[in-house]
DNA sequence: TGTACATCAGTGAACGCGCGTTCACTGATGTAC
DNA sequence: TGTACATCAGTGAACGCGCGTTCACTGATGTAC
């Protein structure tokens, strides 16, 4: 039938137990919080032992990072689908702002585990560095499509580094009930982070404003 | 000698142990980080028994929310320093930019904690509240200073929430080693806070740029 | 001023808990002949 | 195809740990007379 068995672990007896203890910290996180994401609070929610974990990853940390990697995947899914979607680079701009504060917003536990597990390891995940294409590289690309001069590099990094903080102290904010007032006003929490990225100059003004 | 004693409970035994917790969980924060902020830990660092801050505290979560209240008085106090410092309402968005930055890159344990606690509330707390002369109230009577209408209180709000998210963001940023070669080509931490800032339309453009 | 009493800040031992991790094991799966 | 063996994923009991919190207590301080 297969002609590899090395990269195919699929067929032991739980069939894929890495992925499950992935998925099982995945629901551990939305349902009760970061602070519940305990090894065995994992595999309590897998149906397996406490100890089964350990023949997929070496303690709890390296679940973390797997969990936080998926994580940066589905983040810089969710970016590209933002990117593809948009009329134009200028709006392209403001849409992956959006998409990347409703990411965080609709995985607030997931999003926490992602920059815990970086600020562990004092360093963003290769996913999203500078080389290749990952979610950083698609805001920058962006500004440069949008009509930043791609010569200027230091200036490139700075814009783009603006636009990803501006994004992320957003995306911390916007959970406080202090703002609910402000998402009415705007018409919608989608709307409300339309306008305040106008003023952090990442959003086309709308037409006749 | 004093007329009141209800409100002077310093002539115990210890002195001010109340005061003594603060101080030292503050300790415990900086040196061992927020993960390592525990009752037994604190009580240990004060040199008292594990029992002897329930006398002041009805549990851990008021130690830490005093905790956090104090940190939120030193940032406002580091705000309205670099306020009364600035020569001019458009440096002063500036300069309160940085101040936030520095508070939380010199005390990132306490930041991280004032930001936990309010997160468990799901609010921001009074100390910054929009009436009141807060740290929020600040940022946003700058604005106002420097051209802002303030007729127009939605605008208003929404570019004082801008600011807050983009000094947060970087904040929560600045500490990722990804970074270090940004920072060294501005030529120093607070320089990269200040072009970075300018990204984001919080500073104005130094002259001949 | 001196004494009896009330107050209450701090002690130290104990509780039950969930945690991360280790260990010897067992039993299902895959492999060689 | 059948059998003997090796592999290794998962078990379940146990470990030591630090935690938050409670409890009966003790002893210093403050107060009333």
């Amino acid at each position: 039938m297969r002609e590899s068995q090395a990269a195919d672990a699929r067929r032991y007896h739980h069939g894929d137990l890495r992925r499950a203890l992935i998925d099982a910290a995945s629901r551990v996180l939305e349902a009760e919080g970061p602070s519940a994401l305990s090894l065995r609070a994992v595999a309590r929610e897998a149906g397996v032992s406490p100890a089964a974990p350990y023949h997929h990853f070496k303690d709890k940390g390296e679940l973390l990072e797997a969990v936080a990697h998926e994580g940066w995947d589905l983040l810089d899914a969710a970016l590209a689908k933002a990117k593809a979607e948009a009329s134009s680079p200028a709006q392209a701009i403001s849409e992956l702002g959006v998409a990347y504060v409703c990411f965080a917003r609709n995985n607030p536990a997931l999003y926490r585990v992602m920059y815990d597990t970086a600020r562990d390891r004092e360093d963003l995940p290769d996913q999203m560095k500078i080389e290749g294409d990952g979610a950083y590289c698609k805001v920058r690309d962006t500004l440069i499509e949008a009509g930043a001069d791609p010569k200027d590099t230091l200036d490139i990094e700075l814009a783009t580094t603006a636009a990803w903080c501006s994004g992320h102290g957003l995306a911390e904010m916007a959970g406080f009930k202090q703002f609910a007032h402000l998402k009415e006003a705007c018409g919608g929490e989608v709307e409300f982070f339309r306008a305040v990225f106008q003023h952090m100059g990442l959003a086309p003004r709308p037409p006749g404003d």
